[in-house]
DNA sequence: CGTTAGTTTGATGGTCCTCAAGCACTGTGG
DNA sequence: CCACAGTGCTTGAGGACCATCAAACTAACG
């Protein structure tokens, strides 16, 4: 019956609360205006007063902050079904920018539009609620990861966790999934060198445990791998053990 | 008149919004249910369910995620006057741990009321989403400390945060302030071991730039420690420059 | 006056960075 | 059709940074 029942932010939600028609329906109607975006150019910079959210319908973005020496720390990536800028509406400007990492397609919401939405509808309040509150766990993760652990746990945790995002709109499963990112992203938000990336990806390749080439992530043993990360995804509050 | 108008937290608020008579009030009103905790002893633990935040009012608190392998990190530290679990509240089951590093005093705060002096006073809310998302960029600044500086800029780095904040609930200036915290607890924010945050501390008091001793940090070179960090409050939203 | 928590220093080695160079693939213009 | 430039991947060599292990020292406290 409608395309939108199949859209990742919707599949998202569901998986967190049953959605009523009615709700999907207005959830629908949030996804009104398309606008896309190309690769490589900032949707937002850093300082910049949003009045706007944005839901991302296809394509990978990523957030992250430039520090004075040039060097820039990747915050977080948004995967289809994910909002960008969701706090900067709710809260104040946003200080961190946001590049699309391949063209995108994403809904731009308007301030107005997701206060009415919550007003009529309380549950999918709760449930963007969920969504940011799931998003602020991953960064606490990150934070984490980039503390206390070593480069292969690092990779090895963070492609977990890409999966199992991805799995939740769809878009993975415990075979892998396609990934537009390069080495130069991976190592620009694990707070590692692209060089060391490189030889960390080629370690686990040669233990078997999972590949990474051509866009394409592939799990070759996942059990090894989440054995190595000591991988625990509660953090990504999904109740169902998405990737076994 | 009140003695609750030098709270921290009404201080600090006070610094964003200038708030009437009647919205002190209300925020002594969330001031009533004294509590206390003993140093080391967790207030909560990863995963439990709060049904209350806490407004500290005297002394330091630490949020911290431990592995599996028996480390830890150290997400953020709270001072007085800031929320503790407000997230957890709002949204949901918090995803880790709050230890007093002191004994402390704070005020627990049951959702309902807290919810009942948001719609009294609107401007109020604004004002608590702010430090809250304040207290975010916080913890995405952090990240970005753990990614992509060295140690010396890391500890430089940390301490000019902990001023600039101390500073607006007055409890420091540009010249130091008291601090109750070990270099234990600097290595798990920092994620760096304790005997290297003793040699990075070494190097810093013979270059004449700060002191970490006997629970005091003094700054002799602020402007040094500034280069050497690549400090820029922006993050911390604070109008006034508080250390210049 | 022994115990404990925290600080300090030395020695050694591993992890990961930097510099450097070469390779593979893609798209572009002559 | 072929240079070519651009982007991303790959590998080597050398060294900086920081962890780990070990031990001594200080201060506080019962």
């Amino acid at each position: 019956m409608h395309a939108a029942e199949n859209s990742p932010l919707t599949r998202k939600l569901m998986a967190f609360v049953a959605l009523s028609a009615k709700e999907v329906d207005v959830l629908d109607q949030l996804h009104q205006r398309r606008r896309s975006f190309v690769a490589g150019r900032d949707m937002v910079h850093q300082g910049q007063v949003a009045q706007a959210a944005y839901i991302l319908a296809a394509g990978w973005v990523c957030s992250y902050k430039l520090q004075p020496d040039g060097t820039r720390q990747i915050i977080d990536f948004q995967i289809p079904g994910d909002f960008l800028g969701l706090r900067s509406v709710l809260l104040r400007t946003s200080d961190h920018s946001f590049e699309p990492i391949v063209d995108i397609l994403a809904a731009e919401v308007p301030k107005r539009d997701l206060l009415d939405a919550f007003s009529q509808t309380p549950r999918l309040a709760t449930a963007v609620l969920w969504a940011a509150s799931r998003d602020e766990a991953m960064v606490v993760e990150h934070l984490v990861r980039l503390g206390r652990r070593d480069a292969d746990q690092r990779v090895a945790h963070f492609l977990l966790e890409l999966a199992s995002r991805l799995a939740l709109v769809g878009m993975g499963t415990k075979a892998g999934f396609a990934c537009p990112l390069t080495q130069y992203h991976l190592a620009d938000a694990l707070g590692l060198s692209s060089v060391h990336v490189n030889r960390v990806l080629r370690k686990l390749r040669q233990e078997n445990m999972v590949t990474f080439k051509n866009g394409q992530v592939r799990f070759i043993n996942i059990d090894a791998l989440i054995k190595l990360a000591d991988f625990d995804p509660a953090y990504l509050d999904q109740t169902g053990p998405l990737l076994a």
